[in-house]
DNA sequence: TTGAAAGCGCTAACAT
DNA sequence: ATGTTAGCGCTTTCAA
């Protein structure tokens, strides 16, 4: 820990300057510059003495660091765990590791102040950004943008500002999971969307899709088949448990609807269809017997509720790692080429249904 | 982008050396030996030029990064989801904004090789590393140490090794669970204990925990109140779903005992009494009418469930804070005090019962 | 093919 | 109180 090795001591040990042990190390000029003797006994030497890059002084020379920032702003999502935006994470971690770039974890929880990600960039910290399920709404991304740093987002459902970005068709959630409904026989479907306050954007996209998509099939949906705000009575504020309210609230009403209800719902996440679960049994309305369920997300605990929750999955690891290659190919294609405001790659990604026992044929 | 501001650019714009832009900028000498008007101007037009400290540069010199590495160990946890690690993760994110360090992402989803964690010690890129969830037998944890690098471990259940370690009271868990059932009533308890060829650590410990404390208290517990291997009959080779057999299985045994059985099961981890869940109502045995059925680990689904599971909760985010807390004072104590083989300090870090409707009294 | 030298941007003695 | 200077360890022309 005391002495670390550092070219110079390779270079007196081989009796050459550092210049030399600077490029064999670096493989530069295809190899081709240093004579072959010379090159074995660096390789040899760097070997022996255990000799590795001073990463401050490469990155200080280079002007690049090799190192990629993770941010997941704070969200409204307050939901079971995190295991949504690290899901995302992993697909982050496998393609850096792959394009040999190091990740900072600038921001995890979401509360850390997105400003830091400017800073790292102003420090020369990171070559890059990745921004994990950024709903949009942020001045600051702007402010990166403008100073042209490199920035991709992975799961993004703002609007367009010029931003590249993977985006989850979440109008596509809706449409893939009627049709599976409607596949299992059932024309009578319900939707159960957002009672908050300020939904975030993504249960807005999915009520938007799910009225969008039984229209177009010609599925007639009276008021009462969708269950939100309007039906709660009040919009709730932003809390950690708005899911239990919304959930028992929602399978109250099924149990009130009766035989005059639909034979399908769909939830617009999974945390609020896991919780009407056992309401619903409780009221003595059997799934998938009576009627079948599905959520969104395609949660790890689907598996777990009784019964195992069908549910639509987004391909979060895909989107991390391609948010990652796109990053990664920005940053190496040099300099920012245009100046001007341009616009943002959009790669959009498909919802899967992910078919569980919480379904079934009417 | 281009144009980064360096302390020559502040400098030449006041009027001084760059010296004293760096004294002021980062508040050297308390403050005291810059002149208040210098000291002004200094900060006056950095703040314009909108200047920020180059890392790489500071690095160089001062020869410490103020970044930690975090490095999860490949597990057989093979749980649901990482939840678990991910958790830890928050209370180390949390504690190093805190003391100001910043976060190197080494390995996540521990299959990065261990190996890199010491080149990142060699690169000087970080000053200290993070272990979380660490089960021992590593023998390049041992290397890291013998090297003098700073290393904390955040939940360590592998045997003293010299490292400084956070570690969970792995044999109190089945202590409180029993206490749990005993104050509810329950004489007869048995324990779910894991079927799988090497299980992990935390698991052995909890099922002795239980067999040591059923004997201090006095409560018998025949053979067949306990389901592992032998009830099983074979050991199970590592595999994903393993929790699924071993929840099974141990609720089929319940199921067959009947009233021969206990009145209260500890299961060693959630998942498997997650799925026991519906086996039992299945097999129509009540929960918590009939039996009394809790897990560890206090997962967020626990709630999800159907009667929301009685579990045991750990000091996650704690530990992983404590980790920190510690890892930073080591490094700020400077360079390696003790030189020869020292023995870890070990905090350790007591369960607590989370009690929810899957027990009750008898 | 190899070496000398000039920085990268900052810090910390040491001078003034 | 402020400036000068000598590096930190590496890369990269440019000479030899």
């Amino acid at each position: 820990m005391t002495g670390h090795v550092t070219m110079k001591d390779v270079a007196r040990r081989v009796g050459c300057s550092s210049a030399v042990v600077s490029t064999v190390v670096n493989g530069a000029r295809g190899n081709t510059v240093v004579g072959a003797a010379m090159r074995e006994r660096v390789l040899g030497v760097a070997a022996e003495l255990g000799y590795r890059t001073n990463f401050a002084s490469r990155s200080l020379v280079r002007r690049r660091t090799r190192t990629l920032g993770v941010y997941i702003p704070s969200s409204p999502w307050a939901g079971l765990g995190y295991a949504y935006d690290d899901t995302i994470l992993r697909g982050v971690e496998a393609a850096s590791r792959k394009h040999g770039y190091d990740l900072l974890l600038i921001g995890l929880s979401g509360n850390q102040d997105p400003k830091t990600c400017l800073d790292k960039f102003a420090e020369r910290r990171i070559d890059g950004l990745i921004l994990i399920h950024a709903e949009g709404e942020t001045p600051w991304v702007g402010e990166l943008l403008a100073r042209g740093c490199n920035v991709v987002a992975a799961d993004y459902s703002g609007p367009e500002v010029g931003l590249d970005a993977m985006v989850f068709d979440n109008r596509a959630v809706s449409r893939v999971a009627v049709e599976h409904l409607a596949g299992l026989g059932h024309r009578q479907i319900g939707f159960i969307g957002s009672c908050r306050l300020s939904p975030n954007r993504d249960s807005v996209l999915r009520q938007q899709g799910f009225l969008q998509v039984t229209a177009e099939m010609g599925l007639e949906v009276p008021p009462e088949w969708v269950f939100d705000q309007r039906l709660l009575g009040r919009p709730l504020a932003p809390d950690a448990d708005l899911c239990q309210i919304e959930g028992r609230a929602a399978a109250q009403h099924i149990v009130t609807l009766g035989q005059r209800g639909p034979t399908a719902w769909l939830a617009y996440c999974d945390l609020v269809a896991g919780i009407m679960l056992p309401v619903l049994r409780g009221g003595g309305v059997a799934v998938p017997g009576q009627i079948s369920l599905m959520g969104v997300d395609d949660s790890d605990w689907c598996r777990m509720v009784d019964p195992p929750l069908t549910s639509v999955g987004h391909p979060l690891v895909d989107m991390g790692s391609r948010a990652v290659d796109q990053l990664v190919a920005r940053i190496e294609a040099g300099p920012t080429e245009t100046a001007g405001p341009r616009s943002g790659l959009r790669i959009v990604f498909p919802p899967t249904v992910v078919a569980k026992a919480s379904t079934a044929s009417v």
